[in-house]
RNA sequence: GGUCCGUUCGUCUAGGGGUUAGGACAGUAGAUUUUCAUUCUACCAACAGGGGUUCGAUUCCCCUACGGACUACCA
């Protein structure tokens, strides 16, 4: 029988949810969606000492805000719920007991201090891999190596213990992982990891194949970093005897900074000069306990649409010329098998080029209702129909709506200065004369569209025995004040015929003084 | 250091034993425009190096170099 494709994001909660991290949740999502299967949002919180506050809600925003949709998860719940680590605490004990008992796991009774003598001991020795492993749990205080009696006596007494895995000797463990294919480590270089801690909480490693296995997850796909310890996890699945059901893993290529020096992280904040957060966080700085305060694409004008196509090509191409990708054409055009198995480095030009596609492709009227909404928090009341005309004129020239707002505001203002540079090149008294005949015309003129206007202008300049070309910048910077900016035309007709002939007679005597 | 992963234009990438090695972003130039921008057109620009295998390797294999990840009672 099939089964049906189940896939989790798994963040830990330890702070905001990087870009890398959005394109992993992305991946998992594009899948399962593809697949007909589910996506699950898993929060692994085992280590209750970097629990940060705000971050789970923090990355169920962000997630929302990018569009990738949750079927199980703490907030709409699920046939496996809970789906917070902490919160299944007690069901973790019973799988390492039965690792215990078929002889795969052991206690150990190190203390922090006894490991990094170990360490020492071993780096001196100048071994090439100093760990606790096959070798050197030898020489370890574990179950292995204390008399049967004394283990028992620790644990009755309560004395400090963890759980590690016996990880065998010499062996070949192997598997297949969809993006990269056959990948084999050797035993001796896997650790006798720790898979309880002593607070009575499971490590990532155990938590995270008991999950996987009782959420029934088919397609594990999370970052390159976990490629060195899928082995491990391949001996849990095997040692627990859920080899059978075991999920597929795909370990998705890293994500560089723009200079590809290491990996993005989340510490990275501003630092990079473009966000590495989907949303603005609210942190505080671990050394100075002061809040920070990390920019998010949200907050910077970018469009959730924009940000996933653009995200969903870092690793990842159809194959296809086509670059403009809606999450429904993101979702029936994705395959596991064309993610890329190089990293890839953050593009900013290629982030603004995407956002400015999409906030082009909006529709006006979509357009208008924010430029009225921001031209309202500046005391401005624009109608629905003048605000379309100026968002239609205005957004060729955005890259962000926030442009938009900018690029509206000589609707609003009268300029109080004028270029001087076009000024002293194009301003004279014949041109100012046709101009102050034009607005003489304007308020009369029966046609004012942007064709009536141009119509009207070349008359009368051609009248004055000039050309077009002679009178325009002028024009433009008695209108706007400035020498550059959207179609003229179009502005004095937004503007209208009696605000445009009142701002050049001002232009007209200002500059005459 | 050890283990693992990777390497096509500046960047994201397509391709694949015989190709003018394709596209997008950026850059440059030109056209359009009253201006800036847009748009359009063109240009610039890459198979890390060395060995094999082969009639032929950018493509397959090996080595080297470089880059990266991991190497915690963190995830």
């Amino acid at each position: 029988m099939e089964r049906e494709v189940r896939v989790r994001f798994a963040p830990s909660p330890t702070g905001p949810l990087h870009i890398g991290g959005v394109r992993t949740a992305l991946y998992n999502y594009l899948l399962a969606r593809k697949l007909g299967g589910k996506m699950l949002l898993r929060i692994e919180d085992t280590d209750q000492n970097r629990f940060v506050p705000g971050a789970e809600q923090y990355i169920m925003d962000a997630l929302r805000w990018c569009g990738i949709e949750i079927d199980e998860g703490i907030e709409q719940g699920g046939p496996h719920a809970p789906y917070r680590q902490s919160e299944r605490k007690p069901m973790y004990r019973q799988y390492a007991q039965q690792l215990i008992d078929s002889g795969h796991a052991y206690y150990a009774f190190d203390t922090a201090e006894d490991l990094d003598a170990m360490r020492a001991r071993l780096t001196a020795a100048k071994v090439p891999n100093p760990q606790y492993n096959s070798i050197t749990r030898a020489q370890m205080r574990n179950s292995l190596t204390l008399p049967e009696d004394e283990v028992k006596q620790l644990l009755e007494s309560g004395a400090q213990y963890v759980i590690r895995l016996k990880v065998p000797r010499k062996e070949e463990i192997r598997f297949n992982d969809l993006i990269r294919g056959w990948v084999v480590v050797h035993s001796s270089a896997v650790d006798d990891k720790v898979l309880m801690k002593s607070d009575g909480m499971p490590t990532y490693h155990l938590a995270n194949i008991v999950d996987d296995h009782l959420m029934e997850i088919t397609h594990v796909i999370r970052g390159e970093e976990w490629l060195p310890s899928a082995p491990l996890h391949v001996l849990l699945y095997r040692y627990l005897g859920w080899e059978a059901t075991m999920p597929q893993f795909a370990h998705l290529p890293l994500l560089l900074k723009p200079d590809g020096t290491g990996k993005l992280s989340k510490r990275d904040g501003d630092k990079l000069g473009f966000p590495v957060f989907p949303l603005e966080w609210h942190g505080t700085d671990a050394e100075t306990g002061q809040p920070t305060v990390s920019s998010g694409y949200r907050e910077s004008g970018y469009l959730p649409e924009a940000f996933i196509n653009f995200l969903a090509f870092l690793g990842w191409n159809p194959g296809t010329q086509q670059e403009l990708f809606s999450m429904q054409d993101l979702i029936d055009t994705f395959t596991i098998e064309r993610v890329s198995k190089s990293p890839a480095r953050f593009d900013q030009n290629k982030v603004r080029w995407y956002n400015e596609q999409y906030l082009r492709a909006k529709p006006d009227a979509e357009l208008a209702h924010y430029l009225i909404q921001e031209l309202h928090t500046q005391g401005l009341a624009v109608p629905q129909e003048k605000a379309e005309q100026i968002a239609a004129l205005v957004k060729e020239r955005a890259t962000f709506p926030a442009d938009l707002a900018k690029e509206a505001q000589l609707f609003f203002q009268r300029s109080t200065t004028y270029d001087e540079q076009v000024i002293s090149k194009k301003w004279n008294a014949p041109v100012a004369a046709a101009l102050a005949a034009f607005a003489q015309e304007l308020t009369t003129a029966p046609d004012t569209t942007p064709d009536g206007i141009k119509a009207l202008l070349t008359q009368v300049v051609e009248g004055q025995g000039m050309k077009l070309g002679q009178v325009l910048q002028a024009l433009r910077v008695a209108v706007t004040g400035a020498a550059a900016g959207p179609d003229l035309m179009h502005i004095m007709h937004i503007l209208g015929a009696p605000e445009t002939a009142q701002r050049i007679q001002l232009a007209v005597e200002k500059l005459a003084a």
